[in-house]
DNA sequence: TCGCGCCATGGGAACGTTACCGCAGACTCT
DNA sequence: AGAGTCTGCGGTAACGTTCCCATGGCGCGA
């Protein structure tokens, strides 16, 4: 009998169904070499007591606890929202559960995190490495696929990112088409290789114009609004002729700058347009609404736990995915090619 | 030896340290009844085979997996994400991991993730009830704590919320001081709690400005961007004279309910005021910025967490906290009490 | 009719950990 | 000096599950 503050066991179905435990569970896990009758006794008893199966056990048996691991830099932050939750329906429909932590950009809390993971054993990780040293990456010690450009550093490890080449060409060419020429840059940390990405895909799209990236005005600063509003700020105070187009690698720096041109008494897009990369649902909300090259985040969330699969079944697959962007144009871009720059009217949504 | 592809295990050390697994263990776990030598001894011999203590076996032997659940409506959602950013720090700060679900408002999502985090044994849940049947409540099979107000339905379960009480007597004194007499109401789906709660607020309030709660308008929809939009549609295709100040029960319907506002050729706050309520941050981008009445949601998911705790250590406190609530203003609200309505400059920070 | 093989079932081990118990050696107190 | 106590350590069981192997019964073919 299975007491009352007890969970019920496989043992006690049996007992209930009147067969060995090795009988009970091969009814429960469906397999073969079993009468029905016998099976739906033992469906029916581990319905009766409320039996559910304790994954730690099967974990510890069969080596998989089911679980994955996920490391973003914040979970508050909309972008990386968006890919936790497309990991985590992903996991689901895959019966998998997820465990989510936020590195906050720090090296330390991530070293904390995968180790805390390793513990749980896991089955595999996902994460957006943070740390320059993961010199020793086979003491990793399981599956892992990384998140984000950053990856490119570790070219053992299998990749999910979006296409920072296409987005920033889509970017620049709807710039253009826009009758901007150069916009400013306002870009990452310098430590981050996201950036230097960024920077090289601008340059290439630049020697294909046959414009000089050397006049490329270009500012730092963190992911964040009050980075990207600094770093406007001191756009702002570069003297400049004519209207001034900035292109931000982040969409928060993006609205960031958006506050910056208010505060500096300026209206964008009249004066300044703006053109922000992630595609955040704040964007939306702004006035002017942020034009901006959307990542696929939740895609990114299930396109790495699809390959964080591949990995742990050890497909020597390998890859590197590289997901499309996509512009959302609403109203932070000025349109030059036309005599007067109108006021685009509407925030509309996508 | 321990093999290469195997994870060491406690015996790979006791073996390495020359001494019993039980010694081993006793070194690990920093009990007593180990001399300092053969501790020492033991512990370089874990760090020199790379060992880590397995958490699942661990669960296994105490009862104990060292993981909470946190169930929520989306992950996506600003507020909702906020709350599981400090329910997470929380539980990591407690040795313990989170595992994070997204019910998206549907019962049968919900009983799914439930049924789920029972299975892999976490020592306790944290959820946003949506379901109303949780009759059989003691199949619940596990220490649980409430977020929100439809917690309250059920008596027996700790709960952490917002004081929505508080929160109202906030928005609507602050709506008072500007000049504002009775603002409509956008509030959400009929059959959540939380908008009963937020109703009978706002009656008590005007009952105590010997006002008639019969002259509010109210309107309803889903708690989304377009949930408040067609709202405010609704609202303004209403007769009115005069000004029209709204009370929107969640950031996200007040952001839709801007939108309406634009749509309709009007002006915020010259034509309409809005008021919101969460404190999202996108509402710090939105033009103008959102007066808002903000919930401390990472700290109620921390206090969620510690509340757990307490249910799992059968500390009988057996609690409903409300978090009080601040008030953030920004530029959505015409200030009536001044002879002019004037635009408010600059959506600043908190 | 006998033997072989298959199929349903039961018994036991193993996954990695910790708690309990027992033992041996050393130390203390009379 | 002998007895009792304490302390450090090793052995073993147990958590709940699944897999492998053994066993017995039954059916089928010769």
């Amino acid at each position: 009998m299975a007491s009352r503050n007890r969970r019920p066991t496989i043992i006690d179905v049996a007992n209930r169904a009147g067969v060995s435990k090795s009988t009970a569970a091969r009814a429960l896990t469906g397999s073969s070499n079993i009468t029905d009758e016998t099976r739906e006794r033992v469906v029916k008893a581990a319905a009766a007591v409320g039996y559910e199966r304790n994954h730690l056990a099967v974990g510890m048996r069969s080596g998989r606890s089911g679980m994955l691991g996920l490391v973003i830099p914040d979970i508050a932050n909309p972008f990386w929202a968006d890919v936790a939750r497309g990991a985590q329906d992903r996991a689901a429909r895959a019966g998998a559960s997820l465990l989510v932590f936020s590195s906050d950009w720090d090296p330390k809390a991530e070293a904390t995190h995968l180790q805390t993971l390793r513990r749980a054993r896991v089955d595999g990780a996902i994460v957006n490495p943070v740390s320059d040293s993961f010199d020793d990456l086979d003491r990793f010690g399981m599956p892992c696929v990384f998140i984000g450009s950053s990856a490119e550093r570790y070219p053992d490890v299998s990749s999910v990112g979006s296409d920072i080449a296409q987005a920033v060409r889509l970017g620049l060419d709807h710039l253009v088409s826009k009758g901007h020429k150069a916009p400013a840059l306002i870009l990452g940390p310098k430590s981050r290789l996201a950036r230097a990405r960024f920077l090289r895909a601008v340059h290439e799209h630049f020697v294909e114009r046959d414009l000089d990236p050397g006049m490329l005005a270009v500012e730092d600063g963190e992911y964040t609004v009050e980075g990207g509003r600094e770093a406007m700020k001191r756009l702002l105070a570069q003297p400049r002729v004519g209207h001034l187009a900035v292109f931000a690698a982040n969409d928060m720096m993006a609205l960031g700058a958006m506050m910056a041109v208010r505060d500096a008494g300026l209206d964008c897009p009249r004066d300044v347009s703006i053109l922000g990369f992630d595609g955040i649902p704040s964007g939306e909300f702004a006035w002017p609404g942020l034009t901006t090259v959307a990542k696929p985040g939740r895609d990114i969330g299930e396109r790495a736990v699809e390959g964080l699969f591949d990995e742990i079944e050890h497909k020597p697959e390998h890859r590197r995915i590289y997901m499309p962007c996509r512009l959302i144009e609403r109203g932070s871009l000025a349109d030059l090619s036309v005599t007067t720059p109108r006021r685009v009217a509407g925030a509309g949504r996508n």
